[in-house]
Order: structure tokens, then sequence, then C-alpha cells
DNA sequence: AAAAGTATCGGTAACGTTTGCGAACACGTT
DNA sequence: AACGTGTTCGCAAACGTTACCGATACTTTT
């Protein structure tokens, strides 16, 4: 390589034009021009080879045919004879010719990819989501680009700009908790890229969005709980900004009102359940002095801290504190008292997000907007079931 | 009527033929064969409008200098004015310009993605891995493309196939059960593309791979039976044509006969461990006219299988069947009693797998190929914990 | 005064495909 | 022959960027 005769450097050199015929270069860290004397160079062996990729133009020079006959051919359009089209397709074969996806999307402004962001990896809700997602966009000759926004907007943001950069065909996104401004996704609408919310949705933009009954889950969930005997409901809910906790938290109030129980403020507790959060606020509920003989919490992770804790403290459950989750994930039910919790359709809200992006990909028609509200399902198990009522 | 896009003449126009369906004319004056656009028919009104992307020429342009210098300032390169930086800076911001990152792509041969192909997404195990890859690449500048070959090897190639095409950087890869040929694997190293195998690798290949003590895992779970009293240890291993399951067979031979037990042919059972076939096969053992104390699955599901089944028939755990699962599912620390079982790093194995990949994309210098064996921990609860001994 | 260094910019060939339009024929039919 | 019709293929322009190879006009050193 160029060592800078300055300061020795190797990687920071860069040709800077010649002068009087002499190649001269440019040493970026100690920002010195030189050329290089003709003992300087002289070392031909060093040369990197770049490995050949076989092309289109590659076939047709070995058959003296034009490229975009070779072209034409290999994808099977019109107006090639089958004799050229097969000897172009033998051809093909015999120097393991690979297509250029990247010059493909060049000149067709198309990835045939769909880009998807999810706030975070760690419960097994997105990884489901992205399973079915995944299983459709896959069949329809999709790729699938995930990123992580890990709940912040600012890598949101630039997770976007990513994905615009690379063209995306389509996006698919969750929402951050952090999320309130939502500039980084009118840009797809003003570029003419279809966007699906889902789950994590928000009012201020007209887009296609997909999520389950919030609101009649958490009716229902409480409503159950009431049914089983518990009188002071504790509520343990997610980031109010998200549109899911609002809904989540109105369900709950409704089912309380409903049953003229009354809502004490302090029993409702909104914010991001972290598992140390989640011990948090457990704590301070269990340890009041009128305590909670229920508690609905917004995700299992958060209502199985609670279950622990409970036992810890010797509390009984289902007998002295009732707990409902939310999502199903796998452990709960296997907990003993097994956690009564709202199952997701987390396949189906890939797929059908997956079938949406799809649509709007697909046809030129510009389609409405719209909601789909996915069934969630109460699973009923011990952690919530009074024996004794 | 139809004028001759040369002469303009209309008099001497007369049709000629018809080419892919449309009308070609013949202009008599200047002997010109020519068929008439979409454009010069119809309306001009009806054109589909394609969205004009601002780019670098736009930029160019609107300023007066040329596009080299629009390219070098808006990536900070030497040899341009801070003015003139400024100004191309402004502009862009001006037009909201965003980079195309497929003309880079085309022109760099590079395309700042990783890819993955996991076999299946149902255990938490790849999703668990994927995060701790998405972690690193991520900091690295790196986008993650992730695909699922579904355990299916047509799957696999098909998937490394659109990998190539799309001229990833590099790719991580953990094979299907199916997979025994492995030329669609050579084909990157032909290409010179980066390949890290990763949790299902193989010896057939020579490259990078990175694994967990499997064998010392096994060996140490069934010792640990064994020092709980259990003597009839039966396994329940995955399909045979895995390096993994071959090497945690090896360690549960080995343990056993380190400490003198008989090994019983039929007590071993190798296969892929579905939810169905591990009831099948636990059906199977638990109904043994002498039946095994003890089952070392191969992962948390089957372990978990087989405890629910050993309640159904009312055997105690761990009293009269000792259970130890494999990769500690998050269920696995719920279920009463919890399950003993072999903790895998998987975060780390992601972080490892992406770091070595990145390492290979970074430096042309070729790294020797190796294995990343990485540390398991066992995780002692009560499935195995016999109190009378 | 010649030579060398500095600072800024432009022209243009790649990168590998796709595709619209027309050329060049080869027929069959008046 | 002249004309109508069909088939098969080539040319060349995009797609948007990057980077090599310069040019130009100063300033400084030898």
């Amino acid at each position: 390589m160029i060592k800078c005769v300055k300061c020795e450097q190797v990687d920071s050199i860069m040709k800077a034009g010649y002068v009087r015929g002499k190649q001269r270069y440019l040493c970026k860290t100690c920002n010195y021009y030189f050329t290089l004397s003709e003992k300087d160079l002289s070392s031909p062996s060093a040369i990197k080879r770049k490995r050949h990729q076989t092309t289109i133009i590659d076939i047709a020079k070995s058959l003296g045919v034009s490229n975009s006959t070779v072209s034409r051919a290999l994808h099977g359009h019109a107006d090639i004879n089958p004799e050229t089209r097969q000897a172009v397709l033998d051809k093909a074969l015999q120097l393991d010719y690979q297509p250029n996806q990247l010059a493909y999307n060049l000149v067709k402004s198309k990835t045939n990819t769909i880009g998807m962001i999810v706030p975070e990896f760690h419960n097994p809700f997105f990884p489901n989501v992205i399973i079915g997602a995944h299983e459709v966009l896959t069949r329809a000759g999709y790729n699938l680009t995930i990123m992580q926004s890990n709940e912040s907007y600012q890598v949101e943001i630039s997770n976007t700009k990513a994905m615009l950069a690379n063209r995306i065909d389509g996006l698919l996104i969750s929402l951050t908790q952090e999320t309130n401004n939502f500039d980084h996704l009118s840009v797809f609408e003003k570029r003419g890229i279809p966007l699906v919310l889902f789950n994590r949705v928000c009012e201020q933009i007209n887009v296609p969005k997909v999520v389950v009954n919030d609101f009649e889950a958490s009716f229902l969930a409480v409503e159950h709980l009431i049914m089983n005997g518990y009188e002071r409901i504790a509520h343990l809910g997610g980031p109010l900004n998200l549109l899911v906790s609002q809904e989540r938290l109105r369900g709950y109030r409704a089912a309380m009102e409903k049953h003229g129980k009354t809502i004490e403020d302090h029993m409702i507790i909104q914010g991001m359940l972290t598992q140390q959060k989640a011990r948090i606020y457990g704590q301070y509920l269990l340890d009041l002095a009128h305590r909670p003989d229920a508690i609905f919490a917004v995700n299992d992770s958060a209502a199985i801290e609670i279950m622990l804790m409970a036992k810890e403290k010797g509390i009984s459950i289902p007998d002295e504190l009732g707990v409902v989750g939310f999502s199903d994930n796998p452990e709960s039910a296997y907990i003993g008292p097994g956690l009564t919790t709202v199952r997701q359709p987390t396949h189906e809200i890939g797929r059908t997000t997956a079938d949406w992006i799809l649509q709007l990909v697909d046809d030129e028609d510009v389609i409405l907007p719209g909601k789909r509200v996915l069934k969630t399902e109460l699973i009923v198990r011990g952690s919530s079931r009074r024996c004794g009522i």
C-alpha cells in the first residue's frame, strides 16, 4: 500500500489528482499532499484482484447476441426464438450466472423487500408477529428486513431513514413508546410508499392499522375479575401515550364503572413495565395499607412478577389476590397457579399486516386506509378463579 | 391524421404490418418505418405520473456545480470548499434529498447488509440470537435481513439464492435438519462472501463456526441426574444428522459410561421434537414395562411435555421421574416443579457470530476459520433434585 | 524563475439491468 | 414485383452514485 511520507499512515491516503503528470496523494490525517517518486511505487504484485461475477453481458458476449436478448430470454419474455432462449439458459447455467438484484432494483426502483420496524424483541409478542408476516411475505416472493427501534424515537427515525434509503417497497411499523411526532412517517406517504401500522398505532396519521380489541379485552378481563368476587382491582398499565395503553385503561374503567366499583386513582399505575419497574410498582401495591384484592396487568411479565412477590409475601393466589395479565406468554400457562391472561392472535396480526401491505404494494389503486381489529381471547386459569365464590 | 415522425409528412404515410400487436407505418417520402408510442396517441393526461425523487443531479443542477462535487460534499470528503459544502447541504435539506442506497450498492458492490437464515422461529432460541446479532450489527452500521428456512433444505437453498442475488455482504446461517449437502454454501466461498455458521453447524465446510459446548453440557446434565440417584436415564435427542444432536448424545453416553450405567438402546430416541412427537415418545417411554427413572430431553418444550404427561399419569417429579431439558425457555422457570435445564448464552451467540462476520467483512485479509465454543450453564431446579437422596 | 505544493472543482466511465423502439429478415398474398 | 404480416434480435437510454483522472489558478519553496 501507500504510506504517507510524513505520518506513515496507510489508511487515510486518497488520490488527489495529478500534478504535471504525476499521481498526487493526500493524507487525510496529517492533511499533507505529496507525490511519490519513481522508487516509491513499483510493487506490482499486490494488486487487489476483484472477483468478477458473471453478468448478462458475459453471456451475451460468449453467445454473440445482445444483452437485451439475454435479458429477455432469462425472463421468459416473448419475441425470443426458443433455440436462442435455450442456448442462453444453458450458458447461464454453465457460467453460473446469478442475477444482480441490485441493478434490477435500481432500474425498476423496486426491491421486493418489505421493511418491518418493531420496538423490542424481548417479549415473544413481536417475534410471533414476525412469524406470521414472514410467512405471508415469503409466499408472495417478498423479502423481509427487520429493524428494531429499541423503544427509542431517535432510533426509530434513523430506522425509517435507512428503510427509505434502501427503497423498501412497503413498511410495517409498530411505534415506540416515545413516538409523539409522526413526520418521519408522513415522508412515506409523500413518497408513495405504502405503510401499515400494527399494535402500537396512532391516530394522527391516516394509514391502515391492525390492532386487537384492546378495550373489549380489558373490559372482559376486569369483568371476569369482578365476577369472581374481586372488589378492589388495581391496574398496572403501559405508558399512556400509547394508544393500546389508553384503550386498555378505558376498558378497565368501563368495567369497573359498569359494576359500580369505585376506581381509586392511586391503584392505577401507568408506565413502561420493565421487570424492575414491575417489581417496584408491585411492592407499592402489595404494601398498601388497604391493598387491592386483584391486579390487572397489561403484560404477562409484570403479572408474573406480581405473582412471585405475592408468594414471597405469603399472599395466596387467587384467594387473597387475583391476577390477570395480557398476551399469554408461554410461561403463563406453566406457572402455578396458571396466569389468567388475554391471548393475542400474534401470528394473525402478522399475517393480516403483511396481507395488507401486499395489496397496497401490488395495486396501484389507492385503497382507503382503515383499521382491522382482531379478536383476543381471555384465557382463564387459576390465578383469578376463586374457589370460594 | 398521422404524421411521419421524421419528415412530418402526412400524405405519404401507409400502413406497414404489425409489430407486437401495434400498427406499423411507413413513410414513403423518407422510407422510414415506425410505430406510434403510447404517448403519441392518447391524451397526455392519463400518463402514470411517476414520482420524482430528488437526486444528486437535481442538487447539482440547481447549484450549478457538478454532481461529483455534490457527492463529495455530502460525504464529507476532502477537496471541497466549506462554503460549497454548506450550500450543498442546505440545498439537500431544502429539496428533501434522500440518498438512493440502491445506486450506491450497485456502484460499490456492497449493501451494508448482513443476511441471517434460521431454521425456525418457534422456540425463543433463534429470536434471542437475533437480538444479540442485531445489536452488534446495528451498532456497526449494518442492516440485518432475516430469512427463515422452516427446517426445509429446499427453502434454505432458495434463501441463499435470494441472499446472493441481493448481494449481502455476509451471511449468518444455522442449518436445517435436512441439510446434508453444502454446495449452496460453497458458492459463498467462491464469491468471497463471508459466511459464519452458528448453532446448527457442519464439519464439511471450512468456515467460522459458533457453537456451545454441547458435549460437555450434556455430560454435566446427565451426570447431575446420576448424582441425584437416577439410574435408568432415557435420552430424547434431536435428529442425528445435526451435529448438536450427535454431540449431546455423545455427552449422554460419556456420562453414563463414566458412572457405569448401562445404556439401553431403546431408551434413546432421536428425531425432530415437535410437540406431537414429544408426546408420542413420552407416551412410549413412560409406558415402558421397566420405565426410565429420568429423562434428558434435548429441548425444553419436549421436557415440559414429558412433565405434563407424568403428572397426568400420576408419576411424581422428581421422586419417581427426573427431568432435564435444554435451552432454559422462560416457561421452564415457572412450571412446577421448575425444570432443570441447560441455559444457552443466546444473546452472546448472536453477538459473537455478528462480531465475527464483521471482522470478515471489513478486513480483506483472510482470517482463518475456526470454532468459537461458548459456555452453557446448568440451571438446577426442582425437576431433578431428589429430596430423598 | 522554475519547481513544487495547495485548494477546488468538473467530466465521465463505470456498476448490471431493463425496455422502448426500430432494424432486418422471412414469408405469404395480391 | 409490391405489399402485408410476423418473427427475432440489437441499440441505446435510462436508473443514481462513486471515483478516477484530470484542469485551473494560486502560493510557496528551491
